[in-house]
DNA sequence: ATAAATAGGGATTAATTTATCACTATGTGA
DNA sequence: TCACATAGTGATAAATTAATCCCTATTTAT
């Protein structure tokens, strides 16, 4: 975690939720997770280059803001599982909306980040 | 702007969205401009926190990526209005409904980071 | 010539997030 | 004892984003 530094405004929507869920890994963990992708070593393999460190530590995140609970079985190897808390639950809805969203955008976004390359080079 | 080093991945959408608008200030700066408020001016006023630099930074590139148009009126002072593009309105319902989500989060959030506070003194 | 209002950028630092690497802990079975 | 598999953390570096301070440019009015 970290200790903020910059307050949050708790009266800006925007602001709030861009605390808990704006960060590069953290929509698509719950996306997953949402798919029935639960263990730490399955979301590692699912998700393309999340290393294992940032893994557990936005989860610990998302579990700290709730939006994840888990649940550790007692046995060997060790097996735990995350899921989603109804605060959660109710994010995805619009995951999937910005996931589409993202997509569809995808190729206008591609073009302008190739142009801007050939200007740099010429 | 900033030569990224670590590379956009075009075929997942929430990378994609998250690259163009997650950012502190372009859901708010979106929000706004949709608002009527279109002049960086009215702007930086509307806006608590937000500086004149970052900003013209903020609006400069989500110009750049295609979110925002903006005209230039040949008047003293200079009138600068800048617009949401098509592209750009297609974001506000998902703003509208990220803003509404952040909005009944935010007293579970105060809660949790004020605990937070109290365990760290004690 | 100078100040005022507006838009915008350069250079730098501070804040924050993400990545890397190497560790601990647990219980099992070779 | 030692290696294995899983979950998790500590310390640190690298990458990225945001903030600060101060400058330029334009045209009008004083």
């Amino acid at each position: 975690m970290y200790q903020r530094k910059i307050p949050i405004d708790y009266n800006c929507g925007l602001n709030v939720a861009m605390e808990v869920v704006g960060s590069k890994w953290k929509f698509c963990l719950l996306d997953e997770i949402s798919k029935g992708i639960k263990r730490p070593k399955d979301l590692v393999n699912a998700i393309t280059d999340i290393s294992k460190r940032v893994l557990q530590s936005q989860l610990k995140e998302l579990e700290f803001h709730g939006l994840l609970g888990k649940t550790v079985y007692n046995e060997i190897p060790l097996r735990v599982e995350y899921f989603l808390t109804e605060t959660g639950e109710s994010l995805l809805p619009l995951i999937s909306a910005i996931d589409k969203w993202g997509l569809e955008f995808a190729p206008q976004l591609k073009i302008i980040l190739e142009n801007q390359i050939i200007e740099v080079e010429s």
